[in-house]
RNA sequence: GGCGGAGUGGCCGAGUGGCUUAGGCAAGGGCCUGCAAAGCCCUGUACGCGGGUUCGAUUCCCGCCUCCGCCUCCA
């Protein structure tokens, strides 16, 4: 079985062979902490942390690294509006896109750097350049030569000549073409500021992704994601810059399908930004992990509130199974993966076809469970399990488990058991109408009431 | 203007030159249940439009329409 994945760079589904068998090294472009985090944000990062799941399920050892951008013109005009200093407003951003990573269940990265932890790598980085003729200061800025590069554009298959022209009347440019990006940008009044040989300034974007990129996986390494938005600029100018001072960095380059509300990319700038609390208060964040993985990581996402109703919908209907084979079987280990799921999450991440070998297991189950056979029904139990854990979705894992219930779980408990044992009285002594009655009220209160052969089971209703 | 992507049954969402035409949600019928719920079984025959290639296209080619992303900060 080998992993084929599909790469921005050549346009096809490649097979993927790492630098060093075993290893995988993958840098993610996290966040640029500017606002807190909505799901656009959290579905590229659950994306990502799908691909980690499945290569380190397979055997490798994934060495992940995702940024945070701390610092750039939005936060430092964020900062002016509230009167408080640049950090408040990035550290703030930043445990609010950690809150979110967490409670949506991606895995904590290997090392997550900030840019501005990075000024000696970066300067590193451009003293290279500039000694290879490939970048100039200039009034204070540092830009990279654009022109000196013949490769550049090959990322996104842009031709520097029919780019439309920037339309940013900047009089007093001291770049040299406009095609040139700024590596470092030379201080103003009042703003934060790093020494360097070519005076204080600030990181550009592109240029602390390679510095943290190559401090961290080397100056190789197999895997660069980050959305579709980022081909271009963010992602050329990092390889423009990489390369041009001499490094292979990234193999693969991976970038996941962007998420849209009303016919628009979700942004911060446009204002349709679902946040993520926003969503939680409705939907449990597995359910919302649901919705964000299932669809091919490619596909564009165009929110719907029906649509994640849906995926909460058939998430439930996996996890009653998990719950239900759990009381016959006890609290098996996950078992190994079938086949099916391998090959579907060997071909480009097929996460439509690998839930659909998860359904098909959970069919199979239901039908053991219904006819008594305990062998079949741990068998599918623990191969479904196995199945989730590599999305992320297994009921049983901690971040999951009980998340609707927390400190209330013993109250709730007791107050429910006395009215069912009432309702059983009352069906004891065929009084359908008290035992319908005691139901409907606890339905009522959002508890679902199911009886089963070794009694009434109780499940918190749905949102 | 340039580059890239998408249009699939009531809805979400895969995929493929014909073969068993994924999977889920919703709907209808059945089994089970005191009645339910959950579960299981069955049903629904879709691929934006117009040409072309082919024995045969939703899948390949050409043209068109609509939509999205990027070329400016952005996952």
């Amino acid at each position: 079985m080998t992993l084929r994945l599909y790469d921005t760079s050549t346009r096809s589904v490649r097979e993927f062979v790492p630098l060093v068998e075993g290893q995988v090294t993958v840098y993610l472009c996290g966040a640029t902490v500017q606002a807190p985090p909505h799901i656009g944000h959290i579905r590229s990062g659950v994306g990502f942390d799908v691909l980690r799941r499945w290569l380190t399920a397979t055997g490798r050892r994934v060495i992940y690294c995702r940024n945070v951008t701390d610092i750039d013109d939005k936060i430092l005009r964020r900062a002016a509006d509230e009167s408080v200093p640049w950090w408040e407003i990035a550290a703030r951003n930043e445990r609010a896109f950690t809150a979110a990573y967490d409670a949506l269940g991606c895995l904590p990265p290997t090392v997550e750097p900030r840019a501005t932890g990075h000024v000696p790598e970066m300067i590193t980085l451009m003293r290279r350049l500039i000694d290879r003729g490939h970048a100039y200061a200039s009034a204070g800025d540092v830009y990279f030569d654009v022109r000196s590069l013949p490769d550049y554009g090959a990322l996104s298959g842009q031709r520097p000549a029919d780019m439309q022209p920037a339309d940013d009347a900047d009089p007093g440019c001291a770049k040299r073409s406009p095609l040139d990006f700024a590596l470092w940008k030379g201080a103003k009044p009042g703003e934060p500021a790093w020494e360097t040989p070519w005076g204080p300034g600030r990181p550009g974007w592109h240029l602390e992704c390679s510095a943290m990129a190559t401090k961290y996986l080397g100056p190789a390494f197999d895997i660069h994601g980050g959305g579709l938005d980022l081909v271009f600029p963010h992602h050329e100018n990092e390889v423009a810059q990489s390369r041009a001072a001499g490094d292979g960095f990234a193999r693969y380059w991976l970038h996941n399908g962007l998420l849209t509300m009303a016919g628009e990319k979700m942004s911060k700038s446009l204002g349709n930004s679902l946040l993520i609390p926003e969503v939680l208060r409705q939907w449990r964040p597995v359910e919302l992990r649901y919705y964000l993985a299932t669809p091919h990581y490619r596909s564009p996402i165009e929110y719907s509130g029906e649509a994640l109703a849906e995926a909460a919908a058939a998430y439930r209907r996996i996890e009653s199974f998990v719950t239900r084979a759990g009381e016959l079987v006890g609290d098996l280990p996950p078992g190994a993966v079938p086949p099916a799921f391998c090959a579907a999450m060997d071909d480009d991440l097929g996460v439509p076809q690998a839930i659909a070998v998860v359904h098909t297991a959970v069919r199979d189950g239901n039908a053991a469970l219904a006819g008594g056979d305990k062998t079949a029904v741990a068998d599918r139990y623990a191969e479904v399990r196995a199945m989730l854990g590599v999305l992320g979705l297994d009921p049983l894992t901690d971040p999951w488990r009980d998340t609707r219930r927390g400190d209330l779980v013993s109250v709730v408990d007791g107050l429910v058991a006395v009215a069912l044992e009432q309702r059983a009285a009352a069906r004891a002594r065929k009084d359908y109408a008290a035992a319908d009655g005691i139901r409907a009220g606890l339905t009522g209160a959002g508890i679902q009431v199911e009886d089963t052969p070794t009694g009434p089971r109780w499940t918190l209703a749905g949102a």
